[in-house]
DNA sequence: CACGGTATACACCGATCGGTTTCCTTTCGT
DNA sequence: ACGAAAGGAAACCGATCGGTGTATACCGTG
């Protein structure tokens, strides 16, 4: 059982729903969110309006955990290719998790297919982040096409989380990497 | 409402699916299919043994077309670059269309989590044929490491498919094969 | 005409969906 | 110690899920 401890009823909620809806989509119904997170069906529409308002919410939760995630731990030593190329790193190391699913994010926005839905919302804007990011590094790193070149990487940043998550493609041998880099290299980045 | 006429009620069954699936997600209800293509359910499981197989069906069903939209149609004449870069030009004039929600084979991959499901082994082998296509073209057309080739592009086709799917790139500028050259260039291809 | 196969319409099954309501216990401020 | 309020368990709502059972209409073939 999940640990229901030390932590509000509403954060344990946003837990279980980041969960399940990670592990099983976002078709998972609200019974089993809510048994999962040991809180009653009526607290927690209590604090949210409906489910798909939680499940933005766990979306949003979730995403400085998944910034840190990406982010280079020395960023002040790391050139903008090495602060790019950890961001692959770490796709590939993920998907070395026998959970790994893909990212949450791509995923509510391939299941959701409505891109009005609040967790589209949240998703299209982390997307966005990550390429605005992207963006910045190729900048500081004398891309010749900044905006080219962060979108291309987020083809691959996608494709290599999409097909790794659906175990279609195995990264473990630095395939997302190798990519990335001839990408680098391509666009005349130091 | 959809033409009932000149087609089997299988055919009909199978259109149905393959259509409200990819606009609705696999989660779409049996008796929304039925009402769509005209067929009682009770016909439908005569001809299928369950939603899952008759999904799988349908899946398969759109392979020859699916191959037949991303074949160059003079392949004799065009080089092994231009038949590849051919595949993502399809994909980039498919994904004007309103309709568009990205490579159907990819959204069932990631919908179904689970890989072993009828449908997602079927989505499996048209990706790994894609694949094989790639890594054959990649070879005549004296690419240094076929095989590493290969899975960029798939990489590239479906990151591009998914994020223009979900609204979140758009292609019409030609992303997808400017990025696609320059893993070509990259790979040493002619 | 009678036949067998195929189709339909439709009620029905138990389960679950998102969401609401009722009842009762626990908790907390005073 | 008391009363209000909050929270939990569970019944309940209509709708839908995948899947069946049944009875009837249509069909070409004998």
């Amino acid at each position: 059982m999940a640990s229901t401890d030390k932590l509000s009823p509403r954060d344990r909620l946003l837990d279980a729903a980041a969960r399940l809806s990670y592990r099983d989509g976002v078709s998972v119904g609200i019974e089993a969110l809510c048994r999962e997170a040991g809180v009653s069906k009526r607290s927690m529409y209590q604090l949210f309006d409906s489910k798909d308002a939680m499940l933005a919410a766990s979306l949003e939760r979730r995403v400085p955990w998944y910034d840190a995630q990406l982010a280079h731990p020395d960023p002040e030593a790391a050139t903008p290719r090495e602060r790019i190329l950890y961001v692959f790193e770490r796709l590939e190391r993920a998907s070395r998790d026998a959970g790994y699913h893909g990212c949450p994010y791509l995923a509510v926005l391939v299941e959701l297919k409505n891109p009005e839905h609040p967790a589209s919302v949240v998703a299209r804007t982390v997307k966005d982040r990550l390429a605005a990011t992207f963006r910045a590094e190729a900048e500081r790193g004398g891309a010749r096409d900044p905006d080219l070149l962060a979108r291309q990487l987020l083809l691959v940043f996608d494709g290599a989380s999409a097909r790794a998550g659906a175990k279609v493609e195995d990264l473990r041998d630095g395939l997302a990497t190798t990519t990335v880099t001839a990408l680098l290299d391509a666009a005349g980045m130091d």
